[in-house]
DNA sequence: CTTGACCACTCGTCTATACGAGTTGGCGTT
DNA sequence: AACGCCAACTCGTATAGACGAGTGGTCAAG
């Protein structure tokens, strides 16, 4: 084993100003980039690096801690560092909320993930009346309660997406947008059917690293930030009738937007 | 000194099976979130929190390493460990490319900045002819040659982005496009002088950990993750005219996109 | 053949110690 | 008053050792 290590990493620079555990660092991310290491291949174990650096096991610590907090790697206790497979990445069109995608039955999800051959699943389903945030309030026009509807969803088996639709609760009182399962063509078609018609949509997105709460509930590996995405729904009278609030692990997404040039 | 961390900090649960680094930096970061560290605060000392904790020096630095990878504080050499600051965050609004902004003579960065009040600068430029990489040749069309435009864009001195625009180089060459300074209203409004009217630009968005590299590049703090913004242009022809390959610091931006409903 | 015990190997957690290097403020000299 | 030096504080790097806990294989007993 340890003649695997001597064979793909270098030795180390003393005269280097570069800390011992960067350079470790270094010779196993360029080790990985250049794919002497495959997606899903095992690094060499902490204390075969211990040997064959001659360092102190914190020290190969310290150097994976690195490519952790990078996404490169990720530990399994009990088994060894791998590098991370690249998942699977959904690709989310920009008119995936266009009227024709509401007519037939299943949630956009649904089909979108069968299309692409993976196993969709919807959890966690909860519908509560709520008293707004403050923010959801300001987006919402300051209704004093809100009905949220929150889900999970899981792609072959793993959770990618965890989502909050408010909507005012005057509008969506004993209507079937307070059911479980609001019926074909989701929430918007209800909102549409009960005189709503949608006008367009705000998406706000931002990047940052996962809360331990959104660790948990995405299963989310070391060094994978998530998208924060913030949708507002407005009717064609310029009322915001939905805000869906949305956590996705950002490894699994890639966001498509097209934009006019006029 | 020592005093403020016990007025402000708990104690262990010596029963409890989650580790004593995650206990710690559980306590951290509740007492953040609530406040009683306000925003650029100090906290209390490695050695301050060893005596509070009754740990080792490496158990407390095992936790503020946690926090650190959160994103929520950095520590500098010499000084102390800080909860970090957010900087002001600059939105982009999905219509910044529309004709009608390109009439000025300034750039979109430029007058954007000024209007939000802080002090914009773009560096590092560089023109250059290349090879493209099949991902860029696939997108425009399989050119032999590209021109490349980098540069970087500052807010108040920080570098928040990072960007390289390809145009296939037979549209490009010996035009103001190959200019270091292209003129009012930036390649866009070159391009559509040239006769290459602009219809749709599509954008692909990804979040991702930055490389070392980007690191330095754009001088992020631990656990700060980046946009990875591919803009394609398109004229009235069908043909991708440009391809701009941004990374951006992810704590420095919204993006905020409108999409019809129809 | 199956089961269970054991063992070797993996990473996870924690302690104790040492020295280096950046920052700050005070204190004495000039 | 201004300067320079030093001491005390900060975090950064590295070592050596210990024990715990999860995994997977071997091997002997059933």
């Amino acid at each position: 084993m340890s003649a695997l290590a001597s064979g793909l990493l270098g030795s180390l620079d003393p005269t280097s100003d570069r800390a011992v555990f960067r350079q470790i660092a270094d010779q196993l991310r360029e080790a990985i980039d250049k794919g002497r290491f495959a997606e899903g291949a095992k690094l060499p174990s902490e204390s075969e690096l211990v040997e064959h650096f001659s360092v102190s096991r914190m020290t190969v610590r310290n150097a994976l801690s690195i490519l952790q907090s990078e996404g490169l790697v990720s530990s399994e206790h009990g088994k060894g560092v791998f590098v991370r497979p690249r998942p699977p990445v959904r690709r989310l069109a920009s008119d995936r909320f266009a009227r024709r995608h509401r007519e037939q039955g299943k949630s956009a999800f649904i089909v979108e993930a069968d299309a692409a051959g993976s196993h969709p699943e919807v959890d966690n389903l909860e519908v509560k009346e709520e008293r707004p945030t403050p923010d959801i309030s300001a987006r919402l026009g300051a209704p004093r309660k809100v009905l949220a509807r929150r889900r999970r969803y899981l792609l072959d088996g793993r959770p990618v997406e965890f989502a909050v639709s408010y909507l005012p609760l005057d509008l969506a009182r004993d209507t079937p947008i307070a059911q479980p399962n609001p019926g074909p063509g989701g929430i918007y078609a209800r909102l549409e059917e009960l005189g709503h018609t949608l006008d367009h949509f705000e998406e706000e997105i931002k990047a940052r690293m996962p809360s331990p709460q959104e660790v948990r509930t995405l299963r989310l590996a070391a060094g994978v930030p998530v998208f924060h995405l913030i949708r507002t729904a407005f009717d064609t009278k310029g009322r915001a009738v939905e805000v869906c609030d949305t956590v996705m692990a950002a490894d699994a997404y890639v966001l498509n937007y097209q934009l006019p040039a006029t």
